[in-house]
DNA sequence: TGTACATCAGTGAACGCGCGTTCACTGATGTAC
DNA sequence: TGTACATCAGTGAACGCGCGTTCACTGATGTAC
């Protein structure tokens, strides 16, 4: 082949129509979220036939599900960003928390400055309440997930987190994030101006680190026997 | 008027559609969260002409709202017997933090019990990311909303959670318990059996209630100059 | 008590729309000999 | 180096569908006199 997908483009090969299908579906949910991702959307989007998709993705679903991926690595590397950022502190504990804390802040972060993408990369793992296909990827091995785990394991190692109060603090941390950005986003704070916004995201992700940091310290003495979590 | 909703129903005057259709919609929402409130399957559930709802419902996205409240009003309803059931003890301050853990395990055990009425209720209050209305209630009258912070008080009169604590307190709490249901049901935990979840929501909601409780007790100092939120 | 009439709450048919998907096809690519 | 041919990656037209909403209407209600 010579240069297929070189700078002119529109050939009747388009060369990677794939990528460029993902590539203008993260625009397209950027601005208008995962219901924006139509197949003849995105086709569109790209000057290209809508059946033309079909060479490369079995249907809609595993096109959102690509765009999904995508958008979870921009999320990742945003979480990025703001942990180097954050981590110029000397002392290792010191470190590795302001390290997880700029982790939950860029969580909320992208959530506030990307909501279509976010919202994106959040489709569930085989739909929902309709059929219910298995699930694609691996359950947990999502890249904002993988940099959770290791911002906690790093808190522990660095002495900022005991042992025994590490099992499933990543859960209680991503609970925390996930839910205020679904608060600010489609929940009772979607009104908030920025000020608030910033003010709470630091104080959820600080009570989230305390919990778990804390965890059965405070408050009256936990009850012997467990109570039920479903009615 | 002489028994017009009566035993019988089906006349050419319904007696009360509009009642009826909320209804419909629940039943629906049950079963297929909020996108099966279509206003044609409403109505048609009803046995009625799909423009029957325009006497009622300026349109869809208002019968939409009219389920949403309904559906929370079952939330609170399901939030409120645990609570009570969880108040049995007598010592005041161990006795409100009962009533708050179990407010918390009420709420995410309603979104794993009836996720379709869950995710309803959650409908964003002036859709999203497209048009955007204004939105229709005031932000945080919801009853759950109001349920949660009259257990935080509480907790505080009781003695459980300095009053220095209190303030935000409930937006700690409800990102936690809202998080995690989002995570298990669209997220990463969707294929937790029963026994995880009710470990988790034990677990998540102790380690928000310790977060606010002992709030800035655990971990490094905090830093001085506070983080960004949005990128 | 009986009738006229305004009001209300439904019907029935149609509008325009965009969707995901399937079919039979054709233009381009690149490899074998 | 040149040609035949299988394979691949697109086109173009059509399918059936269900949606929200609007129009002009009619059947039922209940009130005024």
């Amino acid at each position: 082949m010579e240069a297929t997908m070189a700078t002119e483009g529109r050939r009747y090969h388009h060369g990677n129509l794939r990528e460029a299908l993902v590539e203008a579906g993260l625009v397209l949910a950027r601005a208008g979220g995962p219901d924006a991702l139509g197949l003849r959307e995105v086709t569109r989007a790209v000057g290209v036939t809508p059946n033309a998709a079909y060479r490369h993705f079995t249907d809609r679903a595993a096109l959102v599900l690509a765009v999904a991926l995508r958008a979870q690595e921009r999320l990742a590397a945003a979480m990025v960003v703001r942990m180097d950022e954050a981590g110029r502190e000397p002392e290792p504990a010191r470190r590795a928390y302001l390290r997880l804390r700029a982790l939950g802040l860029a969580y909320v972060g992208f959530a506030m400055a990307e909501p279509g993408l976010f919202q994106a990369a959040f489709v569930r793992q085989g739909e929902s309440l309709d059929g219910g296909e298995p699930n694609p990827p691996s359950p947990s091995a999502a890249p904002p997930y993988q940099l959770l785990v290791t911002a906690l394991d790093d808190l522990v190692a660095a002495g900022g987190l005991p042992p025994q109060h590490r099992a499933d603090a990543e859960w209680a941390c991503w609970s925390a994030v996930h839910g205020l950005s679904d608060l600010l986003l489609r929940g009772p704070l979607h009104l908030s101006d920025a000020a608030t916004v910033e003010h709470l995201a630091g104080y959820v992700v600080d009570r989230a680190i305390d919990g778990v940091v804390a965890a059965g310290a405070g408050g009256p003495a936990k009850p012997s026997t467990p109570e039920r979590a479903t009615s």
